[in-house]
DNA sequence: ACAAAAAAATGATTTAGGTCATACTTGAAG
DNA sequence: CTTCAAGTATGACCTAAATCATTTTTTTGT
């Protein structure tokens, strides 16, 4: 996939990524008032959108592309909390917690992502109960997420969470094929690339996967599914 | 500690608990409904608030004691995600993620618990920007402590989390000694009960905490957080 | 199209920490 | 005050996965 640099100005009546987003259920209005808000930019791969410690200056809306949220460990080491694909929107949680970013985000292909303003960004969710319940229910399902990722890497191997994280990105790739770096996905799985490597291997011999050079299909979704027994 | 059955009724006017809490800038107006509605129980050690799957009904306000937030993994361990104390609002996630409970939570020790039906918590927080605000600084905040959490858990050592955790609840139990059993702390920390007593055995050769039967009491909190790291 | 750099892969070795077995303490219940 | 179960402690052993070293492949910039 190449975007065209051109491309970059999207409105957002007729983006496709909004109606999967938090955004979705906005009236035409509030469509109106977001399209004049936001900028919209296109970003190069391993670009950072924001740095852990920065002060937040608003939200990041994910037109298309794929980026990573990660913070880095005593020994700067990364460790990908998650991972976000088109129609979400990124770093709203520092808009509501008055603190820097706890939390760092990079681009992992090229991107469309469009800017809104914290200001305007606060007015909405002020003015939009819709929107706000939103937020609340995103911010509740992502701490219920975060107990199972918690609890995946006190009691999983290294070999289930592998799996669990290749079925998380098949539904985040939809019909691509799993993209990203091995130790970008070694991060995600909290283990070491040359362990990732090997379990990738092993994969491949048991026929539950194939890889493309850098990309990786999923032959036997079952098996895998079973494996990660969750 | 002991608690007197007796002693159930708080009234929110003159609960200290609350002046710590999400609902501490209440106006009298406010206080007075939260008063009217909530209900006061005694709990006894070990008694469950409510059990991941089931419905959410309503929150709990903690008067006194401590109550553990956990989920199971797939063999049924326990990894607590949190504790918390006195001051602390508890279950509210639930109450917008429009799903069942993806986290259970127990006490730990005998405790007094305040109850607040899930309509009059949502109708406090529609009408309460206040107390909205602050609810969506906590949640905010929450994640970012999880993220922590999960870093800590795919790149510390079971040394350097066990003392991070010791730190936390070191804050937790304030001015009374660290009081849970090493099974808990095990479970906190993410590793064997066996691989945790012969870590808090290794900390008393050092001199860094001192153990009174079940009690743990921090003897050198400098070095400790040296240790941590964090 | 080529060189250089980055990423992926493989091998050899080490070790933190899990597991299992067993013994000792402590506090709760009769 | 004693008994018994639950919790705590210790020892022996083993393995999953980290680390370090090196080679091969792929990607990127010129």
């Amino acid at each position: 996939m190449t975007l065209e640099k051109s491309h970059k100005h999207v409105t957002c009546e007729t983006c496709l990524s909004r109606n999967k987003s938090l955004f979705s259920n906005f009236n035409c209005q509030d469509v109106g008032t977001l399209d004049s808000q936001k900028s919209c930019n296109y970003f190069k791969k391993n670009q950072p959108l924001f740095i852990e410690g920065s002060i937040p200056r608003g939200v990041f809306c994910i037109n298309e592309g794929k980026v990573k949220i990660f913070t880095r460990g005593n020994e700067g080491k990364e460790q990908i909390i998650h991972i976000a694909g088109a129609g979400e929107i990124v770093g709203f949680r520092a808009m509501f917690s008055g603190e820097p970013y706890s939390v760092s985000s990079t681009t992992l292909e090229e991107a469309n992502i469009c800017f809104i303003g914290k200001s305007d960004f606060l007015n909405l969710v002020d003015t939009n109960q819709n929107l706000r319940n939103g937020i609340m229910r995103e911010l509740s399902k992502e701490l219920a997420d975060r107990a199972t990722f918690i609890t995946n890497m006190a009691q999983k191997s290294v070999r289930e969470r592998l799996v669990s994280a290749l079925l998380i990105l098949d539904d985040i790739y939809e019909d691509e094929m799993i993209n990203i770096s091995r130790e970008d996905l070694a991060n995600f799985v909290g283990t070491a690339t040359e362990t990732l490597i090997r379990l990738l291997k092993d994969f491949k011999e048991e026929g539950l996967i194939q890889t493309h050079t850098r990309k990786i299909e999923l032959l036997d979704r079952e098996a895998l599914h079973r494996i990660a027994g969750s």
